[in-house]
DNA sequence: CCCATAATGTATCGACTCGATACTATTTGC
DNA sequence: GCAAATAGTATCGAGTCGATACATTATGGG
């Protein structure tokens, strides 16, 4: 009873304690787990994302805990707040120059090296195989998986007036920076037919 | 700047996220993170690594953050402690019949199963590079590796009586299921010659 | 044998996370 | 307009976590 289904037990328990070695450093830094975790989502997320509530799905926390959260962080100037033009019941959140600085001492940077001296191959096949990891939770779980604008299947490669490229779902074009943020509207393209039935 | 490196970086923010999800779901739970972590730790470590000490290096945690979640145990009746009978100042560390029932409910089965429903080589592939993150950031980060009793170099597969295995670094026989569980005493065996120098 | 030192573990405190609940302020829809 | 939904905040209690101080038990000289 104990071959090929520990595999994936094994897996499991080694990305926690990977996550734990790391929030063992991030106890001993400047910000705690949930500030890190925080500015790593400003910093990569999109213009249409950047709100708390799309923090909060992210985290799949709860408003208030975010809400903690950004206020630690706009009190440490890493963070600011300016009310959204376009809805007086939301709020849009950027990191401050100083926000920007800080992720240079990211201690994830600490596993993004030890994964850097894997082999290229081994690191590739690692990576895709968290991906899909990461792909099967999020759907098991019932949670939006927030990817990358690129990987969408809204997006538009090409945009009508020429700009680089182009939001199907809510229809306006995008900068190639765009394309490379996380998008709290992102939905995978459907696949053929994999292991969806069961 | 973003083909490459970049690849590392991503590895190391999916398992972020993986890690994070696991925790929301224990949020949920009877247990909390630490807890659960204890829990797990205890249900597969040796003889010679139940203690309040190993479980602390294990975590990467302090002695007094790590007493206070087995006094949280010890109060819900998941783990019993025992005096060491070889040691007045040490304490043994043990599951109680509910703590072994209760890990059936180990909200980390989420991302075994979701693992599980990985092809077999992909799942194969992804553990070991997992594997190999693992012990580098350790090594990296001058913790203790934690690992299986048969992956030691202290490892004898043939005791000299008879017995199953033999530790070498204790000086002790070692059962079939000892030669399984975690030992804080474990250290790799030193390879040829890898990715070693830098 | 005795005392300094180290090791194991506990107790306590303060800062913080986190979920739960209640609340305010907008927006939407009928 | 006005009820209902949505975005966010405020507050509270349980619990994590590190830091510090402490008690107890080895260990190792002199």
């Amino acid at each position: 009873m104990s071959s090929p289904p520990d595999h994936a037990r094994h897996l499991a328990e080694t990305v926690e304690r990977l996550a734990r070695l790391v929030r063992a450093r991030e106890h001993e830094s400047a910000l705690n787990p949930a500030q890190w975790e925080a500015l790593r989502y400003l910093a990569r997320c999109n213009r249409f994302s950047n709100t708390p509530g799309a923090l909060t799905r992210y985290l799949a926390a709860t408003k208030g805990t975010v809400s903690q959260t950004l206020i630690a962080l706009e009190r440490k100037g890493l963070v600011r707040k300016e009310p959204d033009p376009a809805s007086g019941r939301s709020v849009r959140l950027f990191l401050t120059e100083t926000g920007e600085r800080l992720l240079a001492d990211d201690p994830l940077g600490l596993l993004a090296e030890a994964a850097a001296t894997l082999a290229g191959p081994m690191l590739a096949g690692t990576a895709t195989g968290l991906g899909m990891l990461l792909a099967a939770t999020i759907a098991r779980n019932g949670g939006r998986p927030f990817g990358v604008c690129r990987t969408c299947r809204f997006f538009r490669p090409e945009a009508p007036e020429g700009a680089p490229h182009f939001c199907g779902l809510l229809l306006v074009p995008l900068s190639e920076r765009d394309s490379l943020s996380i998008c709290q509207e992102h939905e995978p393209p459907q696949e053929p037919c994999e292991h969806e039935a069961a």
